[in-house]
DNA sequence: ATGGGTCCT
DNA sequence: AGGACCC
């Protein structure tokens, strides 16, 4: 029965050829034509097609290989940061034509369904590219080549268009598709690929690696049958050495054995799970979608070495990663916002077993501090990583991997690229409209403002004031603990009751009231931080005090959470630095981040947009006004 | 094996 | 925390 059009998907599996090598012959071009290497260690992880045309195959060692071919240039790949970089680009380019979900850095599928609808919205459309294709001969009639596929360059005379499936056509377009962007990719980055396209992901990544290098390779919807069926069953992405054995032992080699056992003896041996899988992978099938994975869920480094068998030998391998990690750390905070919460450190120890050792430990906030030097972090790094070693591994031991990473991210205010570089973000606002903030996180920012929405409607009228920047809330913590907060992150445009008083001192004082009487148990609130002291200074007082007042003149309010604020100065320090004498001059009180103007009587128009939500732009007399004091903030508007 | 990653249990 | 899998 033939697909549904709804259900009909095309998928393409992109794999750049011999990733590496080729990445060092892009970067030095004198490496042109000569059979190049890629070592790490004293492997030589991946050659170009040259050298494997020499005899020199990938995942040898350096040894062999210059035995066989001692003409082989070796370049040396254990820093990734070129290839990471690399990969991006390549990435950006086949985002621009659907969904990407990468697999590795050189590895990737793309749902590229809508471009092929599109295409056919006015009629088959002209076709022309070169591809290998499975099942060419069903919608040609010339002959076809099971091996591999038959080579084509494909025209719209060679179609016989009125025996083509829905699925077989959407396919065909599909390959065109992938012809164009894999010269984009060649274009834009200078790298070239092969690509698999076929109905589902196991069969476009199958297809991807059966032409190479630079080809493609179409799966038409006939021939999916006969081209699986003499598989291994291990070529099924997702069987690997274990799945194999239990597989053997089940009497199955191939694909044919596997399609030969019933779902509950593969789910008996293998769960339920992979019981499932393995029935449908072997039928052709997978249902799962092309999802774009995001940023990495974990980001770490790692070395490998000989011997390392005392703490200071360790630790001097710690002090090479440690900065490689913040280096990473630092540039993923600029890209995504998110913190780690946790460190990971995970070693491999000498002898047969070569299983990993793995432990974590919450991630000192120091770690990504701002305010501490990037060598003073690595310390830091070293110091806890190394403590844990010692804890877990006993005086005797002897590593020969050890990595150091961190993971469990968590989005931050920051993590909003609209508000990122408050800087901008913050210059911006006179000149363009205001851009809608999306709120991406999963938590609890929408229930936070949903339920701020019901404290400012509660509250009585009255004037009242509103976050102008960047802000963060204090979030009541529960009334088991008056005096406690927590603290969180708000948004801007957020609106917050204030005291008519012209006198901040007061206003203050009238929100901590407001606070007090039963408010904040269920709502979040602004608290009121000043930026008169460093990070260090709140730090030490933090160490010092179990509860403290957290600053001399202003501070309202009490913590008895020293470590989340203390979490929270060095989250937010970046941003607490923007504090200016200009803002304090144009009458804006930046209170850590929080950017407020008390509104008396007088603003009544603004106080009466407050009331109505709604979006405010400063009016151009008000601007000229506060221009003429002082420069810095272009906008006050108020959103909702 | 290398220097990374993923997801599941 | 560890295992299986992927490149």
């Amino acid at each position: 029965m033939a697909d549904s059009p709804i259900d009909i998907r095309v998928i393409a599996h992109f794999d750049i050829d011999c990733f590496y090598a080729q990445s060092e012959v892009l970067r030095c071009p004198s490496l042109r034509g000569r059979p190049v290497g890629v070592t790490q260690k004293f492997l030589v992880v991946t050659t170009n097609y040259i050298a494997r045309s020499l005899g020199v195959p990938k995942m040898v060692s350096i040894d062999e290989a210059k035995k066989v071919l001692p003409a082989l240039v070796l370049v040396n790949g254990e820093d990734l940061t070129p290839y990471r970089a690399e990969s991006k680009q390549i990435m950006a380019v086949l985002g621009r034509y659907g969904v990407v979900q990468r697999s590795g850095l050189d590895e990737g599928a793309v749902d590229i369904t809508a471009q092929v609808k599109a295409r056919l919205q006015c009629g088959f459309p002209a076709l022309s590219f070169s591809s290998h294709i499975l099942g060419w001969e069903a919608v040609s009639g010339e002959p076809g080549n099971d091996s591999g596929g038959t080579f084509v360059n494909v025209d719209s005379t060679k179609l016989e268009l009125e025996k083509i499936s829905g699925v077989d056509t959407a396919l065909l377009v599909g390959s065109q598709v992938v012809s164009e962007m894999r010269s984009a990719i060649e274009k834009e980055t200078g790298f070239q690929c092969s690509c698999g396209v076929a109905q589902n992901k196991m069969l476009a990544k199958l297809a991807s690696s059966l032409n190479k290098p630079s080809k493609q390779t179409c799966l038409l919807s006939g021939a999916v049958e006969r081209f699986i069926a003499p598989l291994p069953a291990r070529k099924i992405p997702g069987v690997g050495r274990q799945t194999e054995a239990i597989l053997l032992d089940l009497g199955v080699q191939t694909i044919t054995d596997l399609k030969k056992v019933s779902v509950c003896q593969l789910s008996e041996r293998l769960g339920a799970r992979i019981g499932q899988f393995l029935y449908d992978a072997c039928r052709g099938r997978d249902y799962t979608p092309v999802l774009d994975k995001g940023p990495p869920k974990s980001i770490t480094v790692e070395d490998s070495f000989r011997n390392c068998t005392t703490l200071q030998q360790a630790e001097g391998i710690l002090r090479v990663l440690a900065p490689d990690l913040i280096k990473r750390l630092d540039e993923d905070r600029v890209e995504t916002g998110r913190r780690p919460k946790s460190l990971t450190l995970k070693w491999r120890v000498q002898g047969p077993k070569w299983n990993f050792i793995s432990v974590s430990t919450d991630l000192p906030v120091e770690l990504l501090s701002p305010s501490l030097s990037k060598e003073q972090r690595a310390a830091v790094a070293v110091e806890v990583a190394s403590r844990l070693l010692l804890r877990n591994l006993g005086h005797s031991f002897h590593l020969v991997v050890l990595n150091i990473g961190a993971t469990n991210f968590v989005e931050t205010s920051t993590s909003d690229p609209a508000v990122r570089d408050i800087r901008s973000f913050l210059q911006a606002q006179g000149n363009s409209p205001r851009k809608e903030l999306k709120v991406t996180s999963k938590n609890d920012a929408r229930a936070r403002r949903e339920s701020f929405k019901t404290m400012t409607s509660a509250l009585p009228a009255g004037p009242t004031g509103a976050v102008l920047g960047l802000n963060f809330s204090a979030v009541a913590d529960s009334q088991k603990t008056p005096d406690t907060h927590i603290f969180g992150s708000g948004h801007v445009g957020d609106e917050y009751q204030l005291s008519n008083s012209s006198d901040e001192e007061d206003g203050w004082r009238d929100l901590a009231d407001q606070l007090k009487s039963g408010v904040r148990a269920s709502c979040p609130t602004a608290t009121n931080f000043t930026q008169t002291q460093s990070y260090k200074d709140v730090s030490d007082q933090l160490q010092s005090q179990q509860s403290t007042d957290l600053l001399h003149s202003k501070s309202i309010f009490k913590t008895s959470h020293p470590a989340k604020l203390k979490q929270f100065f060095v989250e937010n320090e970046d941003v607490m630095k923007l504090e200016s004498p200009d803002s304090q001059r144009a009458g804006v009180t930046n209170t850590g981040g929080l950017h407020f103007r008390t509104q008396t009587a007088g603003s009544s128009r603004i106080a009466n947009s407050i009331a109505k939500r709604e979006v405010v732009p400063e009016s151009t007399s008000q601007k000229k006004k506060r221009k003429s004091r002082n420069g810095t903030l272009d906008a006050f508007v108020i959103r909702k």
